[in-house]
DNA sequence: TGCAGTGTTGCTTC
DNA sequence: CGAAGCAACACTGC
């Protein structure tokens, strides 16, 4: 489930822990070299270039851009680029102390996610010169790993098409509405979806802030209205840092970097809500589900109606 | 038991 | 060009 504030919460855990060690070496189990492109830790003849360049590198500091986490990397004080990983759908970073089991996989030892159900599935690591471990937990395998040289920072296709980042403070209303502009005709919750409209938003976030905005998820964009337009910009907005707040949603998998969970599922008000009542105060209506642009989607009966205007 | 559904995204097809 | 469908994988819940 990672969106923008699950990978905010572990960006700033493992920002926290990890600046400043050395990375002393790495560990895959991946080995489809399938569906992911050439350079993916997925590929073994990739994995030793990539543990090349890794190994012996000093951690400068974490950031992230949409859904993907950055690990900035310097070589005798040069940056010399960055570990991106992108957690897709069950994918979550762990830190701790970790050991190597007889069975070929990790067992946490000491302090960290000792209690983490998902331990079970760490596919990547990276040790640390404080004999500590960043693990890769991803229960389905879709995560993607690899490494983008500093000069590729703004060509590399895994970063060049993402769109502004929702809460910056360059993101006016203006830019979301310009960014909105490129797809007048689309269905306004898989627009808000799309990563070159908007960076980080996805299923769970799109629902709660149309929900909190009163847009139909199927409302084309270009009839929505000025009001509506400037609702959901703050939606958004609040929606996002709401969720930073409670450290993410763990309605599934996602834990931080101590294996513990975040609760912004406790303050949903349309996902995975299906039958029960609107909660909006004087709302009568009832929480429907529907399959929009391949996705479910979760919006209210009533306060969310699809009109031809605004 | 069986199968629909799951947070993401990129490739293929139309 | 865009939109839709599906595949990558493993598990949960009805």
């Amino acid at each position: 489930m990672p969106e923008l504030p699950e990978v905010q919460t572990t960006t700033h855990g493992l920002d926290t822990h990890i600046r400043d060690l050395v990375i002393t070496d790495v560990w895959t189990d991946y080995n489809s070299k399938f569906f992911e492109g050439k350079d993916s830790i997925k590929n073994p003849t990739y994995f030793k270039k990539f543990k090349k360049e890794v190994v012996g590198s000093t951690i400068s500091h974490v950031s992230r851009r949409a859904k993907n986490i950055l690990i900035h990397l310097t070589r005798d004080g040069t940056e010399i680029g960055s570990i991106l990983v992108h957690m897709k759908m069950t994918g979550h970073m762990l830190y701790g102390k970790y050991a190597f089991n007889s069975k070929n996989s990790w067992t946490p030892i000491e302090e960290g996610p000792l209690k983490d159900p998902f331990n079970r599935f760490i596919h990547f690591v990276l040790t640390l010169s404080n004999k500590r471990h960043v693990a890769l937990s991803d229960m389905r395998k879709f995560a993607k790993v690899t490494f983008i040289p500093h000069h590729h920072h703004t060509t590399t296709n895994h970063l060049k098409d993402i769109g502004p980042e929702p809460l910056e403070k360059e993101f006016s209303f203006e830019v979301f509405r310009s960014q909105l502009r490129t797809k007048p005709q689309g269905k306004i919750k898989p627009t808000l979806m799309d990563q070159s409209i908007i960076a980080g938003i996805g299923n769970i976030y799109a629902d709660e802030s149309l929900w909190r905005a009163g847009i139909h998820p199927e409302q084309p964009v270009e009839t929505i209205s000025l009001p509506y337009l400037k609702k959901l910009y703050t939606a958004i907005r609040t929606t996002l840092m709401q969720g930073i707040d409670f450290g993410g949603d763990s309605m599934s998998d996602y834990r931080n970097i101590h294996g513990e969970r975040g609760k912004f599922q406790e303050t949903h008000r349309a996902y995975r809500k299906t039958g029960t009542l609107c909660s909006k105060p004087g709302c009568k209506g009832k929480i429907l589900r529907k399959m929009i642009a391949g996705r479910s989607s979760h919006f209210c009966s009533i306060h969310q109606k699809l009109t031809t205007r605004t």
